[in-house]
DNA sequence: TTTAAAATTTAGGCAACTCTAAAATATTAT
DNA sequence: ATAATATTTTAGAGTTGCCTAAATTTTAAA
């Protein structure tokens, strides 16, 4: 079993390697998790020894493939929990995250498969990132923000690309929520602004709002 | 906020001040986290300057209100998770102490609160033990045993007397369930075994058992 | 009431994880 | 190519929570 801090920095360099692709460097990671650069070299010698990394001083690191298993099994936990706590508790999606961050690290491996029957499976998590099974395998996750859609087509909104608290209130206060299915009613050609639609109200979104909204089966 | 260990001392002293009286000793502590008296003695320091407890040096410890209360908010998690456990991811009542004691500290006061409400507010938690409330109330809980019921009386068990897992087993395999109504139909005065009834089915218990099963409501 | 046994505390140390400050290495700009 | 700058590592140290072994205090017994 690995510690909190250790599965932190696994789950860290993971999203590091997919976001600025592998080799990720000591400063990206303390970056990240806001700590110092000398705190990330010590971890990052005792992740090594236990193989979970590899390694080589002033080269930064990348993940073996247990490490990279391991990485997305708290993955798995953390996007569990954040969907229990949207679907099952009313959390509003901006606030789960750093209830997970906590639960993604209850060792059990009965327990995260008995939420995930719970749950009923989910494939995305409530932000509409992919839930890794318990072998790390995650669906093909194809998404169309609004601004690659065409007037009448329709889809489910999954996820957003700006997932920052003012844009997610931002969300909230226009209820629009994930699993909505949203339609594009028209494309205002002047100032490129989005009429669109939902079950319950219509409204118009700016271009900038419509390309950070993300949608799955999009027709 | 406190520390894991901090909390599991608060927790270990509140139920050893309720088993054994005020003024718990250093090695009954010990002996119930597994821990050398050395390390108490450093903790019950630790406790005293955040004045949690009251510590004289050689003469034991107890809780001060501040540190009551959140023993109690500890306990209070503890016992919400595990009905969480039990109802909603179907464990079995016996597995779930180990999950509960990982989930007992995770920090988020709106989390408990809303758990509280989706499981619709419990005042008992699956062994039978009152689930104190924000303030640390909990219900009277005015329980009887088998050993104790009349012929023809009846109750919803609640708990048990003796929670070890040979006994929790024995419950299982013999299909009694927390929450089952079970009613007495018969004492037999020779060995005064138990004959009783369930909603599914009947069968007879030693005296031995009758006296670990407490129910409440009996009419 | 003195003594032997049991309980408790102190002293010193270890492991995990963090930090600051200084040293080593890498990168960039001239 | 070399100097200046930025990045990374090492060295040394602090905190929490645990340990063992030795010293102290309490308790129970003779």
């Amino acid at each position: 079993m690995y510690s909190q801090a250790e599965e932190n920095y696994l789950k860290t360099i993971y999203t590091l390697e997919k976001e600025f692709g592998n080799e990720v460097s000591t400063n990206l990671i303390a970056g990240k998790i806001k700590t110092k650069a000398s705190s990330v070299t010590d971890m990052l010698k005792k992740l090594a020894n236990k193989e979970l990394v590899v390694y080589k001083k002033y080269q930064g690191v990348y993940l073996t493939e247990t490490g990279r298993l391991t990485a997305l099994k708290v993955i798995r936990k953390h996007r569990l929990w954040e969907s229990f706590l949207v679907q099952k508790l009313q959390f509003n999606w901006h606030e789960v995250h750093d209830i997970a961050e906590q639960l993604e690290h209850v060792k059990s491996e009965a327990l995260i498969d008995k939420l995930d029957a719970f749950l009923k499976f989910p494939k995305l998590d409530p932000h509409g990132d992919p839930i890794p099974d318990a072998h790390g395998r995650t669906i093909l996750n194809k998404t169309v923000t609004i601004k690659e859609m065409k007037i009448g087509s329709a889809g489910v909104f999954v996820g957003v690309r700006d997932s920052s608290a003012s844009f997610l209130k931002y969300l909230n206060k226009k209820n629009l929520a994930l699993g909505d299915k949203i339609k594009v009613i028209d494309i205002e050609p002047f100032d490129s602004s989005y009429h669109i639609e939902t079950k319950t109200h219509r409204l118009v979104i700016t271009s900038n709002v419509a390309e950070n909204l993300c949608l799955k089966n999009v027709k």
